[in-house]
RNA sequence: GGUCGGUUGGCCGAGUGGCUAGGCAGCGGUCUGCAAAACCGUUUACGGCGGUUCGAAUCCGCCAUCGACCUCCA
Protein backbone atom coordinates (compact mmCIF):
# COMPACT_ATOMS: atom_id res chain seq x y z
CA UNK A 1 0.00 0.00 0.00
CA UNK A 2 1.21 3.24 -0.84
CA UNK A 3 -0.21 5.26 1.88
CA UNK A 4 0.61 4.27 5.84
CA UNK A 5 -2.30 4.57 7.71
CA UNK A 6 -2.20 5.10 11.94
CA UNK A 7 -5.00 4.03 14.06
CA UNK A 8 -5.59 4.38 17.62
CA UNK A 9 -5.66 1.11 19.05
CA UNK A 10 -7.82 1.50 22.67
CA UNK A 11 -5.89 -1.97 23.66
CA UNK A 12 -2.25 -0.46 23.75
CA UNK A 13 -3.66 3.34 23.98
CA UNK A 14 -1.19 4.72 20.86
CA UNK A 15 -1.70 5.10 17.64
CA UNK A 16 -0.31 2.33 15.37
CA UNK A 17 0.47 1.78 12.07
CA UNK A 18 -2.39 -0.19 10.42
CA UNK A 19 -1.18 -3.59 8.98
CA UNK A 20 -4.03 -6.19 8.41
CA UNK A 21 -3.34 -9.66 8.69
CA UNK A 22 -4.10 -10.91 5.19
CA UNK A 23 -3.12 -7.99 3.08
CA UNK A 24 -5.20 -6.39 0.84
CA UNK A 25 -7.93 -8.59 2.61
CA UNK A 26 -9.44 -6.37 5.88
CA UNK A 27 -11.80 -7.88 8.64
CA UNK A 28 -13.54 -5.72 10.85
CA UNK A 29 -16.59 -6.00 13.49
CA UNK A 30 -18.20 -3.52 14.35
CA UNK A 31 -21.04 -3.15 17.33
CA UNK A 32 -24.64 -2.66 16.03
CA UNK A 33 -27.74 -1.53 17.47
CA UNK A 34 -29.85 -3.37 19.89
CA UNK A 35 -33.04 -2.76 18.37
CA UNK A 36 -35.42 -2.32 20.76
CA UNK A 37 -35.86 1.76 20.05
CA UNK A 38 -35.93 4.43 17.27
CA UNK A 39 -32.14 5.37 16.25
CA UNK A 40 -30.81 8.70 17.67
CA UNK A 41 -27.78 11.28 17.09
CA UNK A 42 -25.47 8.50 19.24
CA UNK A 43 -25.94 5.62 16.82
CA UNK A 44 -25.60 8.12 13.93
CA UNK A 45 -22.13 9.06 15.07
CA UNK A 46 -21.33 5.40 15.71
CA UNK A 47 -22.46 4.40 12.35
CA UNK A 48 -20.96 7.43 10.79
CA UNK A 49 -17.37 6.83 12.32
CA UNK A 50 -17.35 3.25 11.00
CA UNK A 51 -18.62 3.98 7.40
CA UNK A 52 -15.79 6.34 7.30
CA UNK A 53 -13.39 3.94 8.41
CA UNK A 54 -14.67 1.44 5.99
CA UNK A 55 -14.95 3.74 3.21
CA UNK A 56 -11.43 5.46 3.58
CA UNK A 57 -9.86 1.64 3.88
CA UNK A 58 -11.86 1.14 0.50
CA UNK A 59 -10.33 4.21 -1.35
CA UNK A 60 -6.98 1.97 -0.28
CA UNK A 61 -7.93 -0.49 -1.98
CA UNK A 62 -8.34 -2.58 0.77
CA UNK A 63 -10.91 -5.52 0.48
CA UNK A 64 -13.08 -5.28 3.47
CA UNK A 65 -15.66 -7.37 5.06
CA UNK A 66 -17.30 -5.52 7.25
CA UNK A 67 -19.19 -7.06 9.70
CA UNK A 68 -21.97 -5.01 11.73
CA UNK A 69 -24.14 -6.84 14.03
CA UNK A 70 -27.90 -6.72 15.53
CA UNK A 71 -28.69 -7.40 18.52
CA UNK A 72 -31.92 -8.78 19.39
CA UNK A 73 -31.56 -11.19 22.27
CA UNK A 74 -30.18 -11.17 25.29
CA UNK A 75 -30.03 -7.49 26.27
CA UNK A 76 -31.03 -7.25 29.52
CA UNK A 77 -32.81 -4.45 30.79
CA UNK A 78 -31.30 -3.87 34.15
CA UNK A 79 -27.81 -4.82 36.28
CA UNK A 80 -26.60 -7.68 37.16
CA UNK A 81 -28.05 -9.83 34.73
CA UNK A 82 -31.42 -10.23 36.51
CA UNK A 83 -33.36 -7.67 34.38
CA UNK A 84 -35.74 -8.11 31.67
CA UNK A 85 -34.70 -8.61 28.01
CA UNK A 86 -35.52 -5.54 26.51
CA UNK A 87 -36.83 -6.62 23.10
CA UNK A 88 -39.39 -8.71 25.51
CA UNK A 89 -40.44 -6.11 27.62
CA UNK A 90 -40.77 -4.13 24.59
CA UNK A 91 -42.87 -6.91 22.92
CA UNK A 92 -44.93 -6.60 26.28
CA UNK A 93 -45.94 -3.78 26.42
CA UNK A 94 -46.62 -3.41 23.02
CA UNK A 95 -48.30 -6.72 23.03
CA UNK A 96 -46.46 -7.98 19.33
CA UNK A 97 -44.30 -10.19 18.64
CA UNK A 98 -40.83 -9.62 19.90
CA UNK A 99 -39.55 -10.31 16.26
CA UNK A 100 -42.11 -7.83 15.63
CA UNK A 101 -40.52 -5.17 17.40
CA UNK A 102 -36.90 -6.64 16.24
CA UNK A 103 -37.58 -5.82 12.48
CA UNK A 104 -39.61 -2.82 12.96
CA UNK A 105 -36.56 -1.12 14.48
CA UNK A 106 -34.52 -2.67 11.62
CA UNK A 107 -36.51 -1.15 9.20
CA UNK A 108 -35.95 2.62 11.02
CA UNK A 109 -32.11 1.78 11.75
CA UNK A 110 -31.40 1.20 8.01
CA UNK A 111 -34.02 4.04 6.73
CA UNK A 112 -32.51 6.89 8.53
CA UNK A 113 -28.91 4.97 8.18
CA UNK A 114 -29.05 5.43 4.76
CA UNK A 115 -30.28 8.65 4.47
CA UNK A 116 -27.48 9.48 6.76
CA UNK A 117 -25.10 8.17 3.59
CA UNK A 118 -24.16 5.48 5.76
CA UNK A 119 -22.90 2.09 3.11
CA UNK A 120 -24.90 -1.06 4.27
CA UNK A 121 -21.85 -3.39 6.20
CA UNK A 122 -21.11 -6.40 4.34
CA UNK A 123 -22.10 -8.89 6.80
CA UNK A 124 -25.20 -8.01 9.09
CA UNK A 125 -25.81 -10.97 11.54
CA UNK A 126 -28.98 -11.24 13.79
CA UNK A 127 -27.84 -12.94 17.07
CA UNK A 128 -31.17 -15.09 17.04
CA UNK A 129 -30.19 -16.35 14.04
CA UNK A 130 -27.07 -17.62 15.85
CA UNK A 131 -28.17 -19.78 18.62
CA UNK A 132 -25.98 -22.28 17.54
CA UNK A 133 -22.71 -20.83 17.13
CA UNK A 134 -23.43 -19.32 20.72
CA UNK A 135 -24.36 -22.55 22.39
CA UNK A 136 -21.58 -24.13 20.60
CA UNK A 137 -19.17 -20.97 21.74
CA UNK A 138 -20.90 -22.07 24.86
CA UNK A 139 -19.73 -25.46 25.59
CA UNK A 140 -15.87 -24.26 24.45
CA UNK A 141 -16.02 -22.40 26.91
CA UNK A 142 -17.02 -24.77 29.66
CA UNK A 143 -14.92 -27.60 28.55
CA UNK A 144 -11.60 -24.97 28.90
CA UNK A 145 -13.62 -24.51 32.63
CA UNK A 146 -13.74 -21.02 32.64
CA UNK A 147 -17.28 -21.43 33.31
CA UNK A 148 -20.10 -22.94 35.18
CA UNK A 149 -23.48 -24.04 35.40
CA UNK A 150 -26.10 -22.56 37.85
CA UNK A 151 -29.54 -23.50 38.00
CA UNK A 152 -30.16 -24.08 34.22
CA UNK A 153 -28.15 -20.89 33.63
CA UNK A 154 -24.20 -20.55 32.42
CA UNK A 155 -21.89 -17.82 33.51
CA UNK A 156 -18.41 -16.92 32.86
CA UNK A 157 -15.77 -17.43 35.91
CA UNK A 158 -14.38 -13.88 35.78
CA UNK A 159 -11.88 -14.62 39.07
CA UNK A 160 -10.76 -18.08 37.59
CA UNK A 161 -9.79 -16.78 34.24
CA UNK A 162 -8.10 -13.90 35.46
CA UNK A 163 -5.71 -16.19 37.55
CA UNK A 164 -4.48 -17.15 33.97
CA UNK A 165 -4.92 -13.81 31.77
CA UNK A 166 -5.53 -10.34 32.51
CA UNK A 167 -9.33 -9.46 32.87
CA UNK A 168 -9.62 -5.94 32.46
CA UNK A 169 -6.64 -4.82 30.33
CA UNK A 170 -8.63 -3.13 27.64
CA UNK A 171 -10.62 -0.80 29.81
CA UNK A 172 -7.36 -0.59 32.29
CA UNK A 173 -9.29 -2.46 35.18
CA UNK A 174 -7.48 -4.28 38.08
CA UNK A 175 -10.21 -7.55 39.16
CA UNK A 176 -9.69 -6.84 42.69
CA UNK A 177 -10.04 -3.51 43.04
CA UNK A 178 -13.61 -3.76 41.03
CA UNK A 179 -14.61 -6.72 43.15
CA UNK A 180 -13.62 -4.26 46.52
CA UNK A 181 -15.65 -1.58 45.13
CA UNK A 182 -18.67 -3.57 44.20
CA UNK A 183 -21.57 -4.41 46.07
CA UNK A 184 -21.88 -7.56 47.95
CA UNK A 185 -24.11 -10.43 46.12
CA UNK A 186 -27.21 -10.73 48.26
CA UNK A 187 -26.76 -14.89 48.70
CA UNK A 188 -29.43 -15.47 46.12
CA UNK A 189 -28.00 -15.34 43.00
CA UNK A 190 -26.59 -17.95 40.77
CA UNK A 191 -23.52 -16.48 40.24
CA UNK A 192 -20.34 -17.21 42.49
CA UNK A 193 -19.15 -13.52 41.68
CA UNK A 194 -21.17 -10.28 40.78
CA UNK A 195 -18.66 -9.91 38.03
CA UNK A 196 -19.20 -12.72 36.43
CA UNK A 197 -21.28 -12.63 33.63
CA UNK A 198 -23.89 -14.50 31.76
CA UNK A 199 -23.75 -16.91 28.75
CA UNK A 200 -26.75 -18.28 28.96
CA UNK A 201 -29.99 -17.74 30.44
CA UNK A 202 -32.69 -20.21 31.68
CA UNK A 203 -36.11 -18.76 30.21
CA UNK A 204 -38.38 -18.12 32.99
CA UNK A 205 -42.18 -19.26 32.06
CA UNK A 206 -43.28 -16.62 30.74
CA UNK A 207 -40.52 -15.70 28.37
CA UNK A 208 -40.86 -15.38 24.84
CA UNK A 209 -37.49 -15.62 22.83
CA UNK A 210 -36.13 -18.97 24.21
CA UNK A 211 -34.30 -22.30 22.80
CA UNK A 212 -33.43 -25.12 23.88
CA UNK A 213 -30.15 -26.16 24.96
CA UNK A 214 -27.91 -28.69 26.88
CA UNK A 215 -28.74 -26.61 29.98
CA UNK A 216 -31.90 -25.23 29.39
CA UNK A 217 -34.49 -23.54 27.58
CA UNK A 218 -33.18 -20.18 27.70
CA UNK A 219 -31.35 -17.39 25.59
CA UNK A 220 -27.37 -16.54 25.30
CA UNK A 221 -26.26 -13.39 27.06
CA UNK A 222 -25.21 -10.22 25.64
CA UNK A 223 -21.75 -10.26 25.07
CA UNK A 224 -21.51 -13.90 23.68
CA UNK A 225 -23.30 -12.68 20.33
CA UNK A 226 -19.99 -10.69 18.87
CA UNK A 227 -17.59 -13.18 20.11
CA UNK A 228 -19.74 -16.21 18.26
CA UNK A 229 -20.83 -14.15 15.10
CA UNK A 230 -17.34 -12.30 14.22
CA UNK A 231 -15.34 -15.89 14.65
CA UNK A 232 -18.01 -17.10 12.26
CA UNK A 233 -17.16 -14.01 9.55
CA UNK A 234 -14.40 -12.98 10.05
CA UNK A 235 -12.13 -16.04 11.59
CA UNK A 236 -10.23 -16.51 14.76
CA UNK A 237 -8.15 -13.78 14.25
CA UNK A 238 -9.09 -10.50 12.97
CA UNK A 239 -8.12 -6.95 12.06
CA UNK A 240 -10.78 -4.04 13.65
CA UNK A 241 -12.95 -4.49 16.24
CA UNK A 242 -15.26 -1.00 16.91
CA UNK A 243 -18.23 0.35 18.61
CA UNK A 244 -19.19 2.65 20.93
CA UNK A 245 -16.49 4.25 23.75
CA UNK A 246 -19.39 3.38 26.19
CA UNK A 247 -19.13 -0.55 25.38
CA UNK A 248 -15.54 -0.93 26.01
CA UNK A 249 -16.53 -2.02 29.64
CA UNK A 250 -17.94 -4.36 30.42
CA UNK A 251 -19.10 -5.30 26.78
CA UNK A 252 -15.56 -5.62 25.05
CA UNK A 253 -13.97 -6.92 27.80
CA UNK A 254 -16.36 -9.67 28.38
CA UNK A 255 -15.83 -10.57 24.53
CA UNK A 256 -12.30 -10.70 25.53
CA UNK A 257 -12.44 -12.97 27.70
CA UNK A 258 -15.09 -15.70 25.94
CA UNK A 259 -12.71 -15.59 23.39
CA UNK A 260 -9.24 -15.95 24.88
CA UNK A 261 -10.92 -18.35 27.20
CA UNK A 262 -12.32 -20.71 24.22
CA UNK A 263 -9.36 -20.36 21.76
CA UNK A 264 -6.65 -19.47 24.14
CA UNK A 265 -5.94 -16.26 21.69
CA UNK A 266 -7.05 -12.70 21.60
CA UNK A 267 -9.14 -12.25 18.53
CA UNK A 268 -8.86 -8.93 17.73
CA UNK A 269 -5.66 -6.92 16.60
CA UNK A 270 -7.34 -3.27 16.79
CA UNK A 271 -9.87 -2.03 18.70
CA UNK A 272 -10.98 1.33 18.24
CA UNK A 273 -14.06 3.03 19.81
CA UNK A 274 -15.83 6.02 18.69
CA UNK A 275 -16.72 8.90 21.64
CA UNK A 276 -20.56 9.92 22.46
CA UNK A 277 -22.30 12.91 21.35
CA UNK A 278 -23.01 15.61 24.54
CA UNK A 279 -25.68 17.69 25.30
CA UNK A 280 -25.19 20.56 27.53
CA UNK A 281 -22.11 18.83 28.48
CA UNK A 282 -23.46 15.63 29.51
CA UNK A 283 -23.59 12.54 27.36
CA UNK A 284 -27.08 12.05 25.27
CA UNK A 285 -27.88 8.67 26.48
CA UNK A 286 -31.35 6.85 26.45
CA UNK A 287 -31.18 6.34 30.16
CA UNK A 288 -30.98 9.86 30.84
CA UNK A 289 -33.42 10.93 28.19
CA UNK A 290 -32.20 13.13 26.66
CA UNK A 291 -31.26 11.60 23.16
CA UNK A 292 -32.85 12.68 19.98
CA UNK A 293 -34.15 10.70 17.53
CA UNK A 294 -32.75 11.06 13.99
CA UNK A 295 -36.91 11.79 13.28
CA UNK A 296 -36.80 14.20 15.42
CA UNK A 297 -33.56 15.61 14.02
CA UNK A 298 -34.76 16.04 10.17
CA UNK A 299 -38.30 16.75 10.98
CA UNK A 300 -37.24 19.25 13.72
CA UNK A 301 -39.62 18.12 15.72
CA UNK A 302 -37.94 18.03 19.46
CA UNK A 303 -37.91 20.62 21.90
CA UNK A 304 -34.38 21.53 21.94
CA UNK A 305 -34.37 21.81 18.44
CA UNK A 306 -34.92 25.12 16.71
CA UNK A 307 -35.27 23.60 13.34
CA UNK A 308 -34.90 20.83 11.32
CA UNK A 309 -30.96 19.27 9.99
CA UNK A 310 -30.90 17.45 6.67
CA UNK A 311 -29.70 14.62 6.74
CA UNK A 312 -26.38 15.40 5.36
CA UNK A 313 -26.22 18.35 7.72
CA UNK A 314 -26.07 15.92 10.37
CA UNK A 315 -23.46 13.46 8.78
CA UNK A 316 -20.98 17.03 8.36
CA UNK A 317 -21.67 17.69 11.96
CA UNK A 318 -20.44 14.57 13.44
CA UNK A 319 -17.45 14.34 10.90
CA UNK A 320 -16.45 18.23 12.04
CA UNK A 321 -14.99 16.04 14.98
CA UNK A 322 -12.65 13.66 15.41
CA UNK A 323 -14.56 10.85 16.45
CA UNK A 324 -12.44 9.97 19.53
CA UNK A 325 -13.40 13.59 20.95
CA UNK A 326 -16.68 14.12 22.35
CA UNK A 327 -18.76 16.49 20.12
CA UNK A 328 -21.63 18.66 22.04
CA UNK A 329 -24.64 18.87 20.05
CA UNK A 330 -26.10 22.50 20.12
CA UNK A 331 -28.50 24.53 17.81
CA UNK A 332 -25.72 26.86 16.79
CA UNK A 333 -23.52 23.97 15.88
CA UNK A 334 -25.64 22.55 13.61
CA UNK A 335 -26.67 25.69 11.54
CA UNK A 336 -22.54 26.19 10.81
CA UNK A 337 -22.13 22.90 9.77
CA UNK A 338 -25.10 23.53 7.72
CA UNK A 339 -23.71 27.22 6.15
CA UNK A 340 -20.73 25.37 5.87
CA UNK A 341 -21.54 22.03 3.99
CA UNK A 342 -23.42 24.84 1.63
CA UNK A 343 -20.43 26.30 0.69
CA UNK A 344 -18.32 23.07 -0.31
CA UNK A 345 -21.14 21.96 -2.28
CA UNK A 346 -21.46 25.00 -3.77
CA UNK A 347 -17.44 24.86 -4.76
CA UNK A 348 -17.65 21.44 -5.69
CA UNK A 349 -20.74 22.70 -8.86
CA UNK A 350 -18.17 25.27 -9.65
CA UNK A 351 -15.90 22.78 -10.57
CA UNK A 352 -16.70 21.48 -14.11
CA UNK A 353 -17.49 24.93 -15.11
CA UNK A 354 -14.39 25.67 -14.36
CA UNK A 355 -11.70 27.64 -17.00
CA UNK A 356 -8.12 26.65 -17.42
CA UNK A 357 -5.03 28.03 -17.99
CA UNK A 358 -2.11 29.24 -16.46
CA UNK A 359 0.84 27.62 -15.79
CA UNK A 360 1.32 24.36 -13.51
CA UNK A 361 1.53 24.54 -9.82
CA UNK A 362 2.36 22.50 -6.12
CA UNK A 363 -0.95 23.50 -4.90
CA UNK A 364 -3.04 21.13 -5.79
CA UNK A 365 -0.76 18.07 -5.57
CA UNK A 366 0.70 19.57 -2.14
CA UNK A 367 -3.40 19.47 -1.46
CA UNK A 368 -3.91 15.94 -2.62
CA UNK A 369 -1.10 14.61 0.23
CA UNK A 370 -2.44 16.66 2.81
CA UNK A 371 -5.85 15.14 2.50
CA UNK A 372 -3.97 11.75 2.70
CA UNK A 373 -1.92 12.59 5.55
CA UNK A 374 -4.97 13.49 7.60
CA UNK A 375 -6.93 10.62 7.02
CA UNK A 376 -3.94 8.70 7.85
CA UNK A 377 -3.33 10.01 10.89
CA UNK A 378 -6.31 8.16 12.83
CA UNK A 379 -9.24 9.51 10.06
CA UNK A 380 -8.49 13.11 11.10
CA UNK A 381 -12.21 13.89 9.34
CA UNK A 382 -11.97 17.92 10.66
CA UNK A 383 -7.98 18.44 9.47
CA UNK A 384 -9.46 17.04 5.86
CA UNK A 385 -12.39 18.68 6.03
CA UNK A 386 -9.73 22.06 6.66
CA UNK A 387 -7.97 21.40 3.36
CA UNK A 388 -11.06 20.69 1.78
CA UNK A 389 -11.63 24.12 2.63
CA UNK A 390 -8.74 25.16 1.48
CA UNK A 391 -9.08 24.16 -1.59
CA UNK A 392 -12.39 25.56 -1.87
CA UNK A 393 -10.68 28.72 -1.52
CA UNK A 394 -8.87 28.32 -4.34
CA UNK A 395 -11.77 27.36 -6.49
CA UNK A 396 -13.82 30.42 -5.79
CA UNK A 397 -10.86 32.52 -6.36
CA UNK A 398 -10.46 30.32 -10.09
CA UNK A 399 -13.79 31.56 -10.59
CA UNK A 400 -13.98 34.73 -9.79
CA UNK A 401 -10.64 35.25 -11.93
CA UNK A 402 -8.21 35.90 -9.06
CA UNK A 403 -6.47 32.93 -9.72
CA UNK A 404 -5.80 30.33 -12.75
CA UNK A 405 -5.74 26.63 -13.17
CA UNK A 406 -3.76 24.34 -15.13
CA UNK A 407 -5.78 22.17 -16.86
CA UNK A 408 -3.59 18.98 -15.69
CA UNK A 409 -4.40 20.81 -12.11
CA UNK A 410 -7.80 20.59 -12.20
CA UNK A 411 -8.75 16.98 -13.41
CA UNK A 412 -6.31 16.62 -10.14
CA UNK A 413 -8.50 18.79 -8.26
CA UNK A 414 -11.99 16.89 -9.41
CA UNK A 415 -10.42 13.77 -8.11
CA UNK A 416 -9.59 14.88 -4.83
CA UNK A 417 -12.98 16.54 -4.48
CA UNK A 418 -14.39 13.15 -5.91
CA UNK A 419 -12.20 11.27 -3.87
CA UNK A 420 -12.53 12.94 -0.22
CA UNK A 421 -16.01 14.65 -0.44
CA UNK A 422 -18.10 11.91 -2.19
CA UNK A 423 -16.06 8.34 -1.38
CA UNK A 424 -14.11 9.13 1.81
CA UNK A 425 -16.88 11.27 3.46
CA UNK A 426 -19.62 10.21 1.84
CA UNK A 427 -21.23 13.67 1.70
CA UNK A 428 -23.68 13.88 -1.38
CA UNK A 429 -25.51 17.05 -2.54
CA UNK A 430 -29.21 17.00 -1.36
CA UNK A 431 -30.25 19.93 -3.26
CA UNK A 432 -28.94 18.10 -6.64
CA UNK A 433 -30.82 15.02 -6.10
CA UNK A 434 -34.08 14.77 -7.44
CA UNK A 435 -35.44 12.15 -10.05
CA UNK A 436 -36.98 15.07 -12.09
CA UNK A 437 -34.01 17.32 -12.50
CA UNK A 438 -33.77 17.55 -15.24
CA UNK A 439 -36.56 19.24 -16.18
CA UNK A 440 -36.28 21.43 -13.17
CA UNK A 441 -33.37 22.35 -14.40
CA UNK A 442 -34.59 23.45 -17.74
CA UNK A 443 -37.23 25.55 -16.79
CA UNK A 444 -35.51 27.49 -14.59
CA UNK A 445 -32.68 28.19 -16.84
CA UNK A 446 -35.16 29.05 -18.95
CA UNK A 447 -36.66 31.58 -16.52
CA UNK A 448 -33.43 33.18 -15.65
CA UNK A 449 -32.37 33.97 -19.39
CA UNK A 450 -35.59 35.51 -19.31
CA UNK A 451 -34.26 36.98 -16.14
CA UNK A 452 -31.08 38.36 -17.86
CA UNK A 453 -32.78 39.79 -20.32
CA UNK A 454 -35.04 41.60 -18.03
CA UNK A 455 -32.15 43.26 -16.35
CA UNK A 456 -30.39 43.69 -19.54
CA UNK A 457 -33.55 46.55 -20.43
CA UNK A 458 -33.17 47.22 -16.56
CA UNK A 459 -36.74 46.12 -15.99
CA UNK A 460 -35.37 45.49 -11.97
CA UNK A 461 -39.70 45.25 -11.66
CA UNK A 462 -39.60 42.54 -13.46
CA UNK A 463 -36.38 40.55 -12.46
CA UNK A 464 -37.10 41.38 -8.58
CA UNK A 465 -40.40 39.64 -9.27
CA UNK A 466 -39.18 36.63 -10.84
CA UNK A 467 -36.22 36.38 -8.12
CA UNK A 468 -38.83 36.80 -5.30
CA UNK A 469 -41.02 34.02 -7.06
CA UNK A 470 -38.10 31.59 -7.34
CA UNK A 471 -37.08 32.03 -3.90
CA UNK A 472 -40.83 31.17 -2.57
CA UNK A 473 -40.42 27.94 -4.77
CA UNK A 474 -37.60 27.03 -2.87
CA UNK A 475 -34.67 28.19 -5.59
CA UNK A 476 -32.11 30.73 -4.52
CA UNK A 477 -30.75 33.10 -7.01
CA UNK A 478 -27.16 34.10 -7.08
CA UNK A 479 -26.31 36.64 -9.88
CA UNK A 480 -22.74 36.60 -11.52
CA UNK A 481 -21.41 39.53 -13.45
CA UNK A 482 -21.91 37.11 -16.81
CA UNK A 483 -25.12 35.30 -15.91
CA UNK A 484 -26.28 33.64 -12.67
CA UNK A 485 -26.40 30.87 -10.13
CA UNK A 486 -28.93 29.20 -8.53
CA UNK A 487 -29.55 26.51 -5.76
CA UNK A 488 -32.37 24.63 -4.52
CA UNK A 489 -32.62 25.25 -0.73
C1' G B 1 -13.66 5.68 45.93
C1' G B 2 -11.07 3.55 41.32
C1' U B 3 -9.81 4.08 36.03
C1' C B 4 -9.67 7.24 31.92
C1' G B 5 -10.34 11.73 29.18
C1' G B 6 -11.33 16.88 28.58
C1' U B 7 -10.69 22.39 29.88
C1' U B 8 -8.60 26.33 23.08
C1' G B 9 -10.88 32.98 20.60
C1' G B 10 -18.50 35.06 20.46
C1' C B 11 -19.99 29.51 19.13
C1' C B 12 -18.34 24.60 17.20
C1' G B 13 -13.83 22.29 16.69
C1' A B 14 -8.38 20.65 15.13
C1' G B 15 -3.45 20.80 16.37
C1' U B 16 1.24 21.73 18.21
C1' G B 17 7.87 22.80 21.86
C1' G B 18 9.25 28.26 17.96
C1' C B 19 6.25 28.78 11.40
C1' U B 20 -0.06 31.21 15.49
C1' A B 21 -6.19 24.62 11.43
C1' G B 22 -10.96 25.03 9.52
C1' G B 23 -16.27 26.13 9.77
C1' C B 24 -20.01 29.55 11.65
C1' A B 25 -21.02 34.34 13.60
C1' G B 26 -19.15 39.71 13.87
C1' C B 27 -16.73 44.06 11.74
C1' G B 28 -14.54 46.84 7.39
C1' G B 29 -13.93 46.66 2.12
C1' U B 30 -14.30 44.84 -3.32
C1' C B 31 -18.10 43.39 -6.62
C1' U B 32 -23.47 44.40 -7.65
C1' G B 33 -29.39 48.23 -10.16
C1' C B 34 -30.60 45.75 -5.50
C1' A B 35 -30.02 41.16 -2.91
C1' A B 36 -27.35 36.84 -2.30
C1' A B 37 -22.89 34.53 -3.17
C1' A B 38 -17.82 35.00 -3.73
C1' C B 39 -13.25 37.43 -2.68
C1' C B 40 -9.82 40.51 0.42
C1' G B 41 -8.75 42.39 5.20
C1' U B 42 -9.83 42.13 10.41
C1' U B 43 -10.90 40.51 15.92
C1' U B 44 -4.83 36.46 17.80
C1' A B 45 -7.33 31.92 22.00
C1' C B 46 -5.27 27.80 24.43
C1' G B 47 -8.43 26.71 33.05
C1' G B 48 -4.92 28.49 37.40
C1' C B 49 -0.06 28.31 39.76
C1' G B 50 4.85 26.56 39.66
C1' G B 51 8.93 23.93 37.00
C1' U B 52 12.06 22.22 32.59
C1' U B 53 13.75 25.05 28.13
C1' C B 54 17.02 30.07 24.46
C1' G B 55 11.63 29.54 23.80
C1' A B 56 5.43 26.15 26.22
C1' A B 57 -0.83 26.93 24.83
C1' U B 58 2.14 22.32 23.45
C1' C B 59 6.60 18.59 28.22
C1' C B 60 6.53 17.79 33.92
C1' G B 61 4.20 18.71 38.84
C1' C B 62 0.33 20.58 41.83
C1' C B 63 -4.53 22.75 42.08
C1' A B 64 -9.37 23.90 40.11
C1' U B 65 -13.21 22.33 37.08
C1' C B 66 -16.23 19.32 33.70
C1' G B 67 -17.27 14.66 31.87
C1' A B 68 -17.10 9.24 30.67
C1' C B 69 -16.81 4.25 32.53
C1' C B 70 -17.17 1.25 37.09
C1' U B 71 -25.55 -1.25 35.99
C1' C B 72 -28.10 -0.89 30.39
C1' C B 73 -26.48 2.73 26.76
C1' A B 74 -23.53 4.15 20.12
Amino acid sequence: MEHQLFVYNSLSRKKEQFIPLHSPAVGMYVCGPTVYGDPHLGHARSAITFDLVFRYLQALDYKVRYVRNITDVGHLENDADEGEDKIAKKARVEEIEPMEVVQYYINRYHQFTNLLGVLPPSIEPQASGHIIEQISLIEKILKAGFAYESNGSVYFDVQKYNQQHAYGKLSGRVLDDLLSFTRELDGQSEKHSSFDFALWKKATPEHLMRWPSPWSDGYPGWHLECSAMSAKYLGEEFDIHGGGMDLLFPHHECEIAQTVASSGKDAVRYWIHNNMITINGQKMGKSLGNYITLEELFSGNHKALEKAYSPMTVRFFILQAHYRSTLDFSNEALQASEKGLQRLFAAVKALPTLKTSGEKSDYVAELRQKCYAAMNDDLNSPILIAHLFDGVRYINAVKDGHETIHAEDLELMKEIFSTFVDKVLGLKDETAAAGDSGLIEGLVNMILEMRMDAKARKDFAASDKIRNELTNLGIEVKDRKDGFDWSRK
